[in-house]
DNA sequence: TCCCTTACTACACACGTTTGCAGCGCGCCC
DNA sequence: GGGCGCGCTGCAAACGTGTGTAGTAAGGGA
């Protein structure tokens, strides 16, 4: 520690400015030309090995940092990704967020993150600051009004990529788990255990993601020919609490659903501590099925089945499709990732005295 | 959207070009300077009432966005902060960056938001990075090796606030809980339930929080007269598996403890599943405490017993310094905040069978 | 009518890089 | 010995803003 001080004040006609030491400091310092050190800096063949030496060594001592910005502004790049997301708080967020992250910063880029808390307006105003902060790419998950800058980004060449949301037709780009086919697939588990009525626990909050599950425990039913009943659905604001709350109300109806498919993990986690408060018991009494596996989904009690999403990976994917276009590669538009049924304790057979089997 | 596509093309001398507009394209289709559309865009009393109304509806409608790089360039601040987590999976971790980003933003400022996984070597090349993009300033949860480049930072004048670790003595600004009286109130929740063997699962990366916790555990038992038995001290990862883990090991005891602190709530979540795999009842035989009060917490089974961390509130705080700093007013170098006990079911009197008690 | 003030605008430089091009010394070949 | 190429370095322009200062026109007062 000491010693770094030392060595620094031995420099202090560089270090001790105002400012951060500039490309031309250093230059000052080597007895060159600042474009000899801004080459130096990067390895350049056009610099002799020696003074590429001397000028680095000279670089490390005075604690020389090269200024980003005005990198950035001569190359009109800049190595960031704007991130736009519900809030980060959301465990599936912050797993996605994980995979963005790693994989930008693997490849020498850094991400904005910001967060829009679903309100339209304010996804609208993050994307424009990333315009103006002039990110190489942007990845928004969840969007709600990826049409309204979609267009003006594409002009500018911005490469634009949303996860879970499909905007087909534009110029934009789209990573998403097969909602359709996980969901019912899902369904189809609860059908197969011998569930007849299985209830379905939404967002009320209007996600691509919602619609789309929805949409999967529709198809299932129909396939198995068990008509959709109206009020077998309830919805919750995809947390715990209005995972509770919609099962208390499905819990009031005079024949109560014997499967529960949940909207995703968060909403579950509510619907359990509702049957707990009413003594139902789960599996034996009601099954529940969850969409995500987060990472509390095998030490919930009991454990819930539910849909793996590969969601580290879809970040990652994400980032690919940006780090593609940056690259001039074209890429596909739509990338479809599949789910997984992961089967815990949380689902079995319908109790037999089941009215609809005898 | 089709009007917003007719509007652009309309425009599509200025917007059609490769590049963004400049303030250049701006002036030159205002018939004015660079430096007067510079002014007129941010209400400088220079410009007249009429030029600036005329030049901001041209700015508007050619989709103009001020480039941020070339305006920290200009003016040497960037707006920006950032941010460096262990990661940001970690629910405690994703709370406090919520409250970092919506306190940021606020205020006009982008968080750059990166991941170090608790590899020393990983926070100083990021922390690095974030000199290279002159970010105004940075907060860290959890630093290792704060004081290494803390005293560097420092010469540049870029604040620097830690969150979770205390560095006195140093260029450091730092927000923590208290948590060595958080974690004496908690054991001394339990002693006051007539627990007498208690042990301490904590979390063998060696945090200073967990030095922290495991002193005020350690306090707390000899305020009671209760002699620190080491073989009831296990150590965890800080999440599921290591307290499921560390849990499996204590219940090897020929005494197994009546009461269990955990490090953490992510611990605390595999220390239940344990204690069900073994059945063991919580709270009848076991009492289980956590730390953190992460939203998991209530819909636990039973629910859980923990420690309150603000922690959006921290990362309020952490950004209301920097902020502070940056606008030149002077702050407490150390802000502890209060941790707050909540009591749910996972704790209760130990088993009366307690040979102790006999 | 002239000068001074007021209100506005343009000019020019700065911020810290990157990069095309010119220049320069040296050795080699014809 | 002259020309040419090669290896290295410096010059200068550019990136898009902000900002101090000079300049200009209008208006008003003496």
């Amino acid at each position: 520690m000491f010693n770094l001080d030392k060595d620094d004040s031995r420099l202090s006609d560089l270090s001790e400015t105002e400012k951060p030491a500039s490309i031309k400091d250093i230059a000052r310092a080597a007895n060159v030309s600042h474009s000899t050190v801004s080459r130096a800096l990067r390895n350049s063949p056009l610099v002799s090995r020696e003074t590429t030496e001397r000028i680095k060594t000279i670089a490390l001592q005075s604690g020389y940092r090269v200024s980003a910005v005005a990198r950035s502004l001569a190359t009109s790049k800049t190595r960031t990704i704007g991130v736009v997301v519900t809030s980060v708080r959301d465990p599936f967020v912050a797993e996605v967020v994980t995979g963005i992250e790693n994989m930008a910063i693997n490849h020498g880029y850094s991400v904005f993150l910001a967060s829009c808390n679903a309100e339209a307006m304010r996804e609208a105003k993050v994307v424009q600051s990333f315009e103006e902060r002039r990110v190489d790419g942007i990845i928004v998950m969840d969007s709600r009004v990826g049409s309204l800058y979609a267009a003006h980004l594409a002009k500018m060449k911005v490469p634009i990529v949303l996860i879970n949301k499909f905007r087909t037709g534009e110029f934009l780009y789209s990573v998403a788990i097969d909602n359709l086919t996980a969901s019912r697939d899902a369904t189809a588990y609860l059908i197969q255990l011998g569930h007849t009525r299985i209830a379905y626990i939404g967002d009320r909050d209007g996600f691509q993601s919602d619609t789309d599950r929805f949409g999967g425990y529709r198809q299932a039913l129909e396939h198995a020919d068990i008509p959709f009943q109206p009020h077998l659905v309830a919805h919750g604001d995809g947390k715990p609490e209005g995972g509770e709350e919609a099962m208390g109300q499905l819990l009031k109806l005079p024949e109560r659903p014997t499967g529960i498919f949940c909207f995703n993990d968060m909403s579950a986690l509510g619907v359990l501590r509702a049957l707990r408060t009413h003594n139902v018991r789960v599996p034996e009494d009601i099954s529940i099925v969850g969409f995500d596996d987060l990472f509390f989904a095998p030490y919930t009690e009991p454990s819930l089945t539910t849909v793996r999403q590969p969601k580290e990976h879809m970040g990652r994917l994400a980032t690919e499709i940006v780090l593609k276009l940056l690259s001039g590669t074209s890429c596909e538009y739509n990338v479809k990732v599949q789910g997984e049924l992961v089967v815990r304790e949380s689902t079995a057979p319908p109790p037999r005295e089941d009215p609809h089997l005898i």
